[in-house]
DNA sequence: GATGAATGAGGGTTCATTCAT
DNA sequence: CATGAATGAACCCTCATTCAT
């Protein structure tokens, strides 16, 4: 027997770790974070063994899934033409396909491996923003930390919020950022507590 | 010993109740909206049955923890002197005790229970909007709803922070909303996706 | 204060001691033999505690519910017209109203309590039998026992049976055991394992 | 060391599953049918998840049980020499070893797997019984119906009954079934209530 | 004597994780 | 290297039973 069914050679690697993001994409998109992790391994077509062999828990998985997020916002900043309401956009399209990925960069897992991705984010909004100052589309006022900010809570805002009600609910959210970050916006007379 | 541990009899049932909120709000604010209920029977020092009996489940719990808070901004409202920064100000207090609350109000658990609590902060904030905008203290293109986004955004991500960064971060939270939020500022000429 | 409402003083004992007996009498034959205790506390209107006092376990709360039934039985007994085939009827009705006597009599609970009803019971058949047997209205091959053993079974058959479908079950039985009881049956040349 | 106890792997299954069933048969039998599934698992040396995953119920449990058993009285009904008598005797036999199995076929758990296992025991005793009545074993007033109401009256008998005393029960009332299936008896000319 | 809140053990179920095949 | 059955801990919930009032 040349070929059997359970066992696809070395080379099926790869092929399932792609799978495996994509379906993780999707299950934590429609079931939330804590989605079954055999749920994942079940819509990828895979084992559970599997999962575990390439991902090792959780957030293993969710950094997978966030790289590739990432990827692509990376690809936005290569593009001289970019606005960080260019941004907005990307990071409002991810989170409504899946809303979990900020849970994994923000700050309350903790996981080491998620501090590497937002160095990486840090570096696109950072590349981006100077150029919106520059062209005075952005208030001086308005730090890279600001923006990341905004960019976690939409995408909290969204992952709590009904799949029905988000597109709703991200126009209206952007609309307040889009107010904080204007270029004549206040903050500068603030001292807070 | 004048006081036994094991059965307080029948009239110790407003005492064990206030202990199950508190409890209920502690164990919330340290593991999250999710954290396991006998968690809080035993941080309250009461049996499981005893908080079942109380609270059916777990919104019933988390219910009587917002209406605490409710009950703490309408009487904010009922000061003529309080505006929106101190409204936020409250929120962000009890948000940094328990952050669970806004999980109860926001849409995505669409209990009934909830929706009553949704209706009590919304005329707080309404009573309070009206006049800030009277004394030219917030734009007049501010919604009651963009206010409520606001509050839900900054508890969801104070849900996710650590408890060692949580005050530094609400503080720039609210850096952006008030600058979102000034009489100046822009989303006068806004409409989006 | 002549009259407080919790505590109806040394004379309520055998009132409410009834109203258990009934309320037990109603929730076993809804629920079946094993519903929560409390619910027929809930439904004779008293406190579980007095529930515990009058009945300190389930088989007190069901030996008592049977000893009426048996009570009613022996009524039969007392009219020198009565039948086994009337006995059947009483029985039947009863366990139509309360399926769940016969489990406490049955000797897999082998509580001692239960056996004093058991030979109540075994009186009453006897009476009634000889009676029959010498109107040659029954086989003088039937043993009080055969008799007695059909009332088990028409009583757990009925207790399995969902009520609709009870009055029709019940007649089929009837007729069965009518069959095996008649004087010309057979029996006879009996030997069994 | 050859065998392991903690992990045996994907070919485990059936054997488990047969485990299983022999567990359940005994514990039912030993304990009532709603004894603690996980009493099941333990008999049959398997963790409670794995209970779960082959019978996600207790019925699914029941009817596997059962399923066995009529499988068995299929094998009875193969051969042309059995009677009705026989019968009796495998249903004893079985009740004997597992009295809970009549408790699923039985209506008042109205499942809709186990009216295909009734289904099947129908067909087994309409075939018996035809020959039976050719043969002038059983009278012609008996129906096929009645055979099932005494098989469900002997078994639920039976579950009630401690295990020391079911072979003189059981005697007993097929001693009763007897007479009234008998050729001679009576039952033509009743009508009941 | 009566009350009913409190207790806490235990049942069913789910799921992250392991590991024999 | 892939599989998926097995595991067992942990959750929620339900009651029988107790006992301060």
């Amino acid at each position: 027997m040349p070929e059997k069914k359970t066992n696809r050679g070395p080379s099926a690697g790869p092929a399932n770790r792609r799978a495996l993001i994509a379906a993780a994409r999707e299950v934590f998109a429609e079931s939330g974070f804590s989605a079954p992790l055999s749920a994942v391994a079940r819509r990828a077509g895979v084992g559970q063994g599997s999962l575990y062999r390439h991902f090792p828990d959780r957030i293993a998985l969710a950094v997978a899934v966030f790289d590739d997020n990432i990827t692509e916002l990376e690809g936005l900043a290569a593009n001289p033409d970019a606005t960080v309401s260019d941004l907005f956009d990307g990071v409002t399209e991810q989170a409504l396909g899946s809303t979990a990925l900020i849970e994994v960069v923000s700050s309350d897992l903790g996981d080491p491996r998620a501090e590497h991705l937002a160095t990486r984010i840090d570096a696109v909004v950072e590349a981006i923003l100077l150029r919106d100052k520059a062209a005075g589309r952005i208030g001086t006022h308005v730090t890279s930390a600001d923006v990341m900010l905004a960019f976690a809570m939409l995408a909290f805002l969204l992952a709590r919020t009904e799949a029905d009600a988000r597109p709703a609910v991200a126009s209206q959210a952007r609309s307040i950022f889009r107010g904080a970050f204007a270029p004549g916006a206040a903050s500068e007379a603030d001292e807070d507590d």
